[in-house]
DNA sequence: CAAATTTGAACAACCGTTTGCATATACATT
DNA sequence: AATGTATATGCAAACGGTTGTTCAAATTTG
């Protein structure tokens, strides 16, 4: 029952030749007169021999697999991105191995250790939001592995990047609230460490600025992402003597922790006060106060440069390795406006 | 630069000795002198030498990949279903190729394919919903690949599977229903093709007629899963003499398909009609509407389970390939009373 | 018709590692 | 001194392919 999977040697064996000849024969070459030639692919065809690629990728050295590495798939903005990322790699024949860091380290090393030993072609992650270092990744590149960060990106120059640039879409959306009316407005702002972090502040702060009004350090608030942060955020801006009457949450899953405590709180969502975000995921749609407008990040899109800027990296890496310059991409991120405002 | 990946050659040239030796010396051989093995061993650990595993899998034909093929990553029971898989994956050192076939049995073949070639040790596969050949499938098997399916299984009993039986809890459901109060009770199933709709169904049926009651096929509808045939059946519940005053959908994307449609033709959900589904995802505690009860499905738990019977098919593949029964691993779904009902 | 050229196919090395078997010392035993 | 026996190491084959080189036969050329 056991049928193995037919081999090179199997044909030659079968009709008799040598297995370099079967080679040949099946990627056609002009020197395997033509008799031959059909033989070995009839048989070939008959047993649907298919070449054993780790073979040849042992040979070759590649392995056409690239290792994708993201804090949780569960998000919408991650599915997305793998999903960009799958659909480039399929057209250029590359497979993708999957890995979660949960957003630890610890584990995220534990996955790009098995990424290295997978010997994958090469890495793209999105960085866990602990991670302060980078000698795992680092090493990688030593050997020859080239990494493309994208999204949560390391703060450092010497890295392939492709991330959505939020500070000018921030200033649009305070721009945006200020049109409309609001003038206190509260920014709920993520972990310090992620670069994401400090362009919204920035975004925010020139906004303000521009008005010729004095930022109000008291409006600006930071949560570590998680529920209890967030609730804990909101407390402090709501025991404000004037509250604020609108917040920029850090992204949509703080954004609906947000809405939750207010609710809880009996504040008037989308009356004295509204909330407003980043990330523009199409789940908001089905909740009960989707954020007034969110700035889209591009998820898919930001995959598939990722992706892109990989097959450039490995197409280019065999020729000259001596240019050393380094990808930068950026995507501009969009303000969205949601419907009935 | 580029600093190659050291190999055993590497050291044995450099030590004067056979790469025999170092591989020996390396996995700690008796039969090594202990100078020797220090000398290499230090060597190694100077050069940060890492055995090339893919050289080694070549030679005992396996890869430690396995992979997992899956509608939309984007789905949260996907996502968490892929988590379960990972983890217990990294646990017993596998690694997981990712692929999405986007319901879309064209792709999936392809997907299946790039597989094939990758030389995964095995694949965990969640049908598309679309997919009535299983030719590539069953293919894998004869070659000695096993194939363990987890949620949307194949019709037939020659295959591993994973899945939750909703029958029982589609049971409880409705007699959760009857018992608070509501006795017209609208179901919008899934494809017929799915099991998973039959089960829904025969549940369905069953808990009615053990009420003596005639079941009512005019509030049974079904649906792609495609918003618009969604609200095409609610359509056709809501024009009907006496509409339902329940309604069942078949999952929670459904659910918040048909809660929109119940807003924009001005329902009173929670008041004149309830609305219970399957899946009880995370997400919809975050919805305007919840479902008042969903029955959980626990991906989390599927997916471990399929990756464990896959652990285990690989464990025994090598000593008796005889024993050819199949595993049928069957988790209860169970209900969930949401908050305030 | 011998020499040169073309054609078709086999040989062998290689990729990195493991492993059964052979070999070469050194030492102990008759 | 001859034999036996550990002990430590090397050789070579194997996994499934690719590819540069060699070699023999068939064909063309002078």
């Amino acid at each position: 029952m056991e049928n193995k999977l037919p081999t090179i040697k199997e044909i030659a064996k079968r009709l008799n030749v040598s297995v370099s000849t079967v080679s040949r024969a099946l990627s056609n070459h002009p020197r395997i007169g033509l008799r031959t030639k059909m033989q070995v692919q009839e048989l070939a065809r008959e047993l649907q021999y298919e070449p054993n690629i780790k073979a040849i990728f042992f040979k070759q050295k590649k392995t056409y697999v690239i290792g994708v590495i993201l804090p949780y798939i569960r998000e919408d903005f991650f599915s997305e991105a793998i999903s960009g990322i799958e659909t480039l790699a399929l057209e250029h024949d590359y497979t993708i191995l999957f890995g979660q860091s949960y957003d630890d380290p610890e584990r995220e090393n534990k996955v790009i250790d098995a990424m290295k030993r997978q010997r994958v072609d090469g890495l793209l992650i999105s960085l866990s939001k602990q991670t302060n270092k980078y000698d795992h990744l680092l090493s990688l590149e030593k050997y020859g592995i080239p990494v493309v960060y994208f999204d949560r990106v390391p703060p450092f120059e010497q890295a392939h990047k492709v991330y959505c640039n939020l500070y000018q879409g921030t200033v649009e959306m305070v721009n945006w609230l200020f049109t409309k009316g609001y003038r206190r407005i509260a920014f709920i702002n993520g972990p310090d460490k992620l670069q994401a972090s400090k362009e919204r502040l920035d975004g925010y702060i020139k906004a303000v600025s521009a008005r010729k009004l004095k930022v109000d350090m008291q409006l600006v608030e930071r949560t570590d992402l998680s529920r209890e942060r967030t609730y804990q955020a909101m407390e402090n801006l709501f025991k404000l003597k004037i509250p604020p009457n609108a917040v920029i949450t850090f992204n949509e899953y703080v954004h609906m922790d947000a809405i939750q405590y207010a609710q809880q709180h009996q504040l008037k969502i989308n009356k004295e006060l509204v909330f407003v975000s980043y990330a523009n995921l199409p789940i908001t749609a089905y909740t009960a106060y989707p954020p007034l407008a969110s700035i889209e990040q591009y998820p898919y899109k930001q995959g598939e440069k990722a992706m892109e800027l990989m097959i450039e990296l490995l197409r280019t890496k065999a020729e000259d390795s001596a240019v050393k310059s380094y990808f930068n991409e950026e995507i501009a991120g969009s303000l969205i406006l949601h419907e009935g405002t």
